[in-house]
DNA sequence: GTTGCCATGTAAGGTGTTACATGATTTA
DNA sequence: TAAATCATGTAACACCTTACATGGCAAC
């Protein structure tokens, strides 16, 4: 449940509410949860029954209460054991590919339509993560070596999606040749 | 269903077995189903209940019987239709990324170590890729533009774990930079 | 007064993984 | 005769997605 540790991360950080939470992983473009995750609810609760969150209530003055989530030493001691526990591997799903690869019934107008809006997609995600790590809205940067490890994801997740637009643009000027 | 697009695209090369699909996903390295994957087994049998294939059973002389299945006409159209639907967009998942962002509990040297690890991976990876694209077992080759098509996935499968192995490597001399 | 945001949850479904079960044949 | 491979399947589980439900408060 790699979810769990994400949340443990954020709370890391700070305590933080579900919503708050939720709020969060829309937000951040390389967690690739989905918007609207009510999966964090029930991840909270097991979390709080496994001891490594508290929580207590913020009856606020204005506006419904709201569950604040602490995280305790026990939790800190679980999201440092996942860490030592060795790096995580990168799960690349590349529906687009299979499409690719069989794709030889469509005719050459439409097998370049499907390519190029796939390059359109791809434009899209990359003016996306450039305009957010521009504007940084979530650094935690607590201390140098914190923002340069955020920084150099961010980076990766543009050179991602840079080299994949430049990739499909190789494929419809190789496949334009060939006809 | 992702997978059953993928069987409906191996089907459309040649009729198959759920055995034969079984190893062909688990040669795939561009695949991401994993290895044993018995859902195969049970995403026939709805494929034959939706009539996208028929299937006959082969009494081989030696060795157990095996049902071959092959595509129809109503499966190749569900795969067109597939394909002009648009392009699929990429799931990548990086719970590396997740361990990065809150790893400032390590130390440098715990930190190094995790990254070490990381770029290991990412070299057998790599590697992995780059030898089942040379000896490029898998290939239909039923036209130039297949060929060109199955090609240029490939590169782009080595691309990616190769700027991963290249960014990683970065990361670790700029964290041994700050020190 | 109704739209929209804050805030928390339940339930069902889709999809992929893992473990288990069975039995035949080939090879060492 | 033991192990490996061929061949098909069931069952349980993990994880993520989607839809639904509820209710308060603010703004227009």
């Amino acid at each position: 449940m790699a979810i769990k540790y994400a949340i443990l991360g954020f709370l890391s950080w700070q305590a933080l509410s579900g919503y708050d939470l939720k709020k969060l992983f829309e937000q951040a473009y390389f967690l690739y949860w989905s918007g609207n995750n009510n999966q964090i609810y029930t991840t909270l609760v097991q979390l709080h029954k496994d001891g490594a969150v508290t929580t207590e209530i913020d009856h606020q003055t204005s506006g419904p209460s709201r569950k604040i989530y602490t995280i305790t030493d026990e939790g800190r001691q679980q999201l440092r054991e996942w860490l030592l526990a060795g790096p995580e591997l990168p799960q690349l799903r590349q529906p687009f590919f299979l499409q690719l690869m069989w794709a030889d019934t469509l005719s050459p107008v439409e097998l370049d339509e499907l390519c190029a809006a796939y390059e359109h997609e791809m434009a899209i995600q990359l003016l996306m993560c450039q305009e957010k790590a521009r504007r940084n809205e979530l650094d935690p940067a607590r201390s140098d070596r914190e923002r340069l490890l955020w920084q150099l994801i961010a980076e990766r997740w543009i050179g991602f999606y840079t080299e994949e637009v430049a990739w499909v643009q190789r494929l419809r000027a190789e496949l334009a040749g060939k006809e």
